[in-house]
DNA sequence: AATGAATGAGGCTTCATTCAT
DNA sequence: TATGAATGAAGCCTCATTCAT
């Protein structure tokens, strides 16, 4: 399976070790991982503003200036937590030496998607709550609004966009659909799905890879080329 | 054109003007409704929990008690303006007498998405801002999240899944699909196009009867019938 | 009985008509009965500064504004209920003429005490939510706390001072306890009669004649066992 | 003397000192004291619902905020300087082992009063101020007035009857009078001297002994005439 | 005369942040 | 390093009072 190509998260450690540091060395005294622990559990139960420090602070065990310790204001706090997680949003695209198309490493579009719905299905899933902060502050935080812009949207968009064409190439997407609609497409779907299946109704049976495919069939469906359509 | 068959705000009536009444007679001072419009801006621009009744105050040219005079807390002032926005966002489906799907007004699964794409892309530019409050708010206000349930939900996913089979008996709608996924395919890639026409990228200049004909032959040819598939 | 001899109620005039006339003659419009009628519940439940007057107003049926157009403030409002109040307290001593004690009408001290009593209470029975105001009032209230001590405090202790000796004189009243003191514990004793009575258990089922005569015994001949009072 | 049988107040502990804890080891900083100490000054001047917290604060000489670190709200801060007040008054009827009647320590009804006498009226003059809140703030407090039925009607109620039927047994005082009306008549008595004494005419020069022994006469012998007296 | 919309001062309370210990 | 008492600015809300109608 292509999954453990891209996959930045084989191993078990946990995010918060993950948070600061990706490859670089990181110290992290327990109580600053309990204090990041218990600000993601109230800021993605509250949301940002509604979050009391207060209330941080004793679901973490700590003192209340214990925090400003760590960080120098409550927003310090939001961004070190969810920085971080915009990173590793991208990281399949940008980790590695993922510079051109060239090492690309699956043969078929599907391969592709394949791989990146369960990887980041697996992303999303561990890593939830980091996310619904992430989503539901980037409109108020100009700080992450233009780091997501920037590193998201910049960043993905551009490789996305060497890959679709890769594969336009290949005759795995129709030519005749420009290329930005083609990840649009693409991405909705996916999206589509990580929301249906981790946020409006976690609690349907769901069966992933039956869905996966499904979704897989229906981007492929959908943006087919001309082969596809023509039959 | 189907749209004229959906569109419940084929008239130019200010949203605010009906926030309170669709149908009654409403009375609001222009006061009220300048409190109504303040809101609307501050909380989009800050979120629910960051603004500050002050604020709203300023911008709407009245004392801040004025403000309690029409709507008793905060809260409410939030509910009286997202509440109504979440009947117009299923009214398509449950005004008027739509209750089978044999009044159906169009012969075709496409007619039937053009005219809802038109038609909710036109809605969702005129309150793009209460959009925006209402699903910032909703993972924060249980009553919100109450009524998203049961009336978006609940109401709409019923009528949606009789639309959905009705079209997959006339052949339109691959039956291999799932319905649950047809629908998911389908409102992903909407809601795909209408996020990134408002909200990611509003400054691109969208030709935006061409992005829908995309859009829709994406979801055709994803969810086609049998003979599509079977070519 | 003495009773109707001091009683400045025998007729039932509404105590509302008399509140700002006693023998003038009262111009009162039917709104303005019902703000004060409301005004003295509301006050009465709630205390003065905790009664808002949005409640009276609503309470007597008119306007906020109307209220302001009667009583210039809400602290008007409040002494034009227990100012007058007050003068009704001290009728029985004021009224009249009972400059000297020459007209006391009561031969005895015992038939004194009973009129007195039974007066009273009739009084504060009727009269109960305004004195109610009264007594909590007073000591926050300069205006009232001044008229206090000098027409209850100050006329009705000259006056009863000289009843009290008169009944000296006449031998009904031991010589050897101080007037004053003989004052203090009449009114005492009436006073926790009335408390008793009204404010700590009027849900006890009194008889109310036998209580006066209990407590008028008492006033004249204690508690003291048998002996004492065989002897 | 049976004074300091009764006493729970001979030392000269600080009131505030006693407030949250009898017998209890009680921790509070300077500046919880000096919070207390503010509020009961303020509520005894303004009256609860008048009182600002603003004003205790600068009269306690701390932030307004501060107030709330040791109190949740203003009504806390009401219930916790009112609250103990009340187990104080019934102190000495409900502390030590005064379970039975067996072990009163007074031979004579008189020597009982005078004991109680003395004892209540250094309690009051003592927590004057926290009294007058207290009596002022039972009719609008809720939480107050039924702490006091309980407690204070309740328990002294039924402790004082057993008291009253001790001394009538004892013929001290005469079984003609019901109980229920001995104990109004002294209770009125007493009271009303610490009212006399404390509230109406704190400034007059008063002998207390002899005004007590007056009133302990007065309650045993009434202020009947000479004959009475001179047996 | 009566209304009630509008005001704005002031109340209670929360909370991020500081700082002496 | 860690604490948590203390702060005070700012937030939401109430309410007596005014004034145009």
């Amino acid at each position: 399976m292509g999954n453990d190509k891209t996959g930045e998260q084989r191993n078990g450690d946990l995010w918060i070790e993950g948070l600061l540091a990706i490859g670089r060395d990181q110290k992290m005294t327990p109580k600053q991982k309990s204090i990041l622990q218990a600000a993601i559990e109230v800021f993605s139960e509250k949301g940002y503003s509604s979050a009391a420090t207060s209330e941080i602070a004793q679901k973490a065990g700590v003192a209340e200036g214990t925090i400003f310790r760590y960080y120098k204001t409550k927003k310090d706090l939001l961004l070190s937590i969810v920085g971080p997680a915009m990173g590793q949003m991208i990281a399949p695209f940008v980790l590695r030496n993922f510079n051109g198309v060239l090492d690309m490493p699956f043969e078929r579009y599907e391969d592709f998607l394949r791989a990146f719905m369960v990887n980041r299905l697996e992303f999303a899933r561990k890593h939830f709550k980091i996310l619904r902060i992430l989503i539901q502050e980037i409109p108020f935080q100009p700080a992450l609004k233009e780091q997501f812009i920037e590193n998201v949207l910049g960043q993905v968009v551009e490789r996305v966009t060497a890959i679709t064409e890769h594969f336009k190439e290949k005759g795995e997407i129709s030519i005749e659909v420009p290329t930005p609609a083609v990840i649009r497409f693409t991405v909705s779907s996916i999206f589509g799905y990580l929301l249906a299946r981790l946020l409006l109704f976690p609690e349907y049976d769901w069966n992933d890879a039956a869905e996966i495919d499904l979704t897989i069939q229906f981007i492929l469906h959908g943006i087919g080329g001309p082969a596809l359509n023509a039959e």
